[in-house]
DNA sequence: CGCTTTACTGGTAGCGCTCCCACTTTTATG
DNA sequence: CATAAAAGTGGGAGCGCTACCAGTAAAGCG
């Protein structure tokens, strides 16, 4: 028969304060904030009594009475569009484990990101609402304008997944260029002679990105390569519909496609099998992103982009630049790559015999 | 040249606080907060006046010093486990709203969902770190014990698309059982006489309301039903992809297929095309959820189910139980039910003449 | 051995807000 | 007209924490 009621600590109702934990560990508060804060000058005892008696009372600190204290509570802005679910709620996923782990808060809206007044406008309010951090996604991150009116307003902001660095701006994301430069020099590699590329949203710099390292795969690669067959897509499913149909009514036949994102590869693939072409014997399709990749059927061979680390890292570095900013420093710009990976699946193989 | 600095207020660096307010309004901070947080007996001149100020500072109040002194920060906790990103992306829009507006902090964790055990640890351990309140998932809302013990802890917890309503927590969701009922009228009323229908997780009590709907409205349709074909799927567009192969295996043959969610729905669609069958005038199938509904090709007729809306009222039902909770009131459950609708894309027809 | 330096530690003052308890008016009631 | 009850308002005490400024003791230095 378990004893109820007898043990040394209560339930619920109040949590153990800092008092508690200093009075336990028989040292003052501050000397309890010290040890939770990480500081260095307490010593190695006091740190240790102060440890466990944290551990005894299950103490946690209360996050709200700490960013009210420190001034410091973090506010950070994220506007989004619905570009891709799955995109977007990894992205979520990141962003909220980094604002937990930061001590951040995180507001997010929804706006038509497509349409730069819009956007804009939606920002500028977001930002009235008490930001301090902002995190821009494709295509916001493009906007010279805006990143100029936002930090004028003091607000710290990081742009996510901007295909390429830039200086006035802290960026996170991968390197798509190269990532394209690998998967192109793959489907190369399995024999593939003539590829069809399905470009991205012409507004996102990634997607110039990957299509340029596309590009220089196909010229790294020499002779024997075909021309390719290129289409623009607009990173949605629907666009890379269109976009698949207009590869495959082009004269030269493809042996693969590469398209700029896996919504527009599961596209392609739907339309693909609505031909009748089996993928991959007839047809390798390869995405980017991997973020619908084992939705489909054959699963899809894509490149992935681990969104929510980018996103985390992201918010980990507004919080930084936040803190920085209110001590008066002067924070730079700061660049953050973040590793991808081909991930090889079952949507391509060598090009059939023919 | 617009003048730059000279305006009267300063930008950044210290938003205006409530004494601020208090002072520009000439009333005592105390009014400003009773005004703030809408209490009535404030006159409707003090309070035009505070609202003035408010507006010309644009004053925003402080959350952090908010919740320290109200003692009413709420932290709600939720496990996910990627059932469909699609699905758990609205739900975190919607939480993470309904976040944003009560005042409460999210806390998102990752687990394996599916396995009791590990389920129940995370979700205890979770609650170890602080929680007021946690927001259940299926199949999480359908663990009595973790109910009990949750309870026990002092934890609001609200179930979310529980499927049917329930005495011991409060829930949140649509009435699947009528829902399928309707879509499978609908079908029904196409000309079906032979539907195929692929269950959902056994786990999840909304999967069986589903099935329950879809047999009641087959049962009214009366005479002239063939007796339907029915597979069981575990909601992943893989298990969609097996229980499609199961249904056109055997040996009566379907007009129209009703999925239990949108992701096993769009993997029967894809196996109807492998197979070579045109949807819907071969075939028809529907989904439901709503989620992946339109990166189908045909768009996937469905039951359109407000996520983001249900997780919202969620949060906010858990935020007001807490409130209450802490001010001694016994909260007795509360179930919310949201409507759907029927949301009829590409996906279903008539069937075929023959 | 006296002095400064360094390592630790404690006390106190808020952060911006809500809550409780007054206090001053009005308005209703006997 | 006195008295009670509202109705509206203000003052102060914290919420739990961090920042800052002192302390105290040990160590370093000439």
């Amino acid at each position: 028969m378990p004893k109820k009621g007898s043990g040394a600590k209560n339930k619920k109702r109040s949590m153990a304060t800092i008092y508690d934990v200093a009075a336990h560990a028989k040292v003052s508060k501050t000397t309890v904030s010290r040890v939770v804060n990480g500081e260095a000058s307490v010593s190695i005892e006091t740190r240790a009594r102060v440890h466990r008696a944290i551990k005894a009372l299950h103490y946690i600190p209360n996050k709200a009475a700490r960013s009210l204290a420190s001034q410091a509570e973090v506010r950070i802005g994220l506007l989004y569009n619905n570009p891709s679910v799955a995109y977007f709620s990894e992205l979520l996923i990141g962003a909220l484990e980094g604002s937990g782990r930061n001590g951040a808060q995180l507001v997010v809206d929804k706006c038509d990101v497509g349409n730069p007044v819009i956007a804009r406008k939606a920002a500028l309010d977001l930002v009235k609402t008490g930001l301090n951090g902002m995190l821009l996604t494709a295509p916001l991150s493009g906007s010279a304008e805006l990143i100029r009116e936002l930090t004028e307003e003091g607000v710290s902001i990081v742009g996510l997944a901007t295909g390429r660095f830039r200086s006035d701006i802290s960026c996170v994301g991968i390197d798509d260029y190269l990532a394209a430069y690998e998967m192109t020099g793959y489907l190369i590699g399995l024999g593939h002679r003539r590829i069809g590329f399905v470009k991205g949203h012409p507004n996102h710099t990634s997607s110039q990105q990957r299509f340029l390292g596309f590009k220089a795969a196909l010229r790294d690669a020499g002779a024997g390569i075909a021309p390719s067959v290129v289409v623009q897509g607009f990173n949605s499913y629907r666009s890379g519909l269109d976009a698949a149909d207009a590869l495959f009514e082009s004269r030269g036949k493809v042996t693969a496609v590469f398209a700029s994102n896996d919504e527009m590869a599961s596209a392609v693939l739907s339309v693909a099998h609505r031909k009748g072409m089996v993928v991959p014997q007839d047809l390798s399709i390869v995405g980017f992103d991997d973020t619908v990749a084992s939705s489909t059927w054959p699963m899809l061979t894509t490149v992935r982009q681990p969104i929510s680390e980018i996103a985390a890292k992201a918010i980990e570095t507004i919080v930084k630049n936040c803190r920085l900013m209110r001590a008066g420093t002067r924070v730079k710009p700061q660049n953050f790559l973040i590793s991808h990976s081909l991930v090889l699946r079952e949507s391509a193989a060598a090009p059939p015999p023919g």
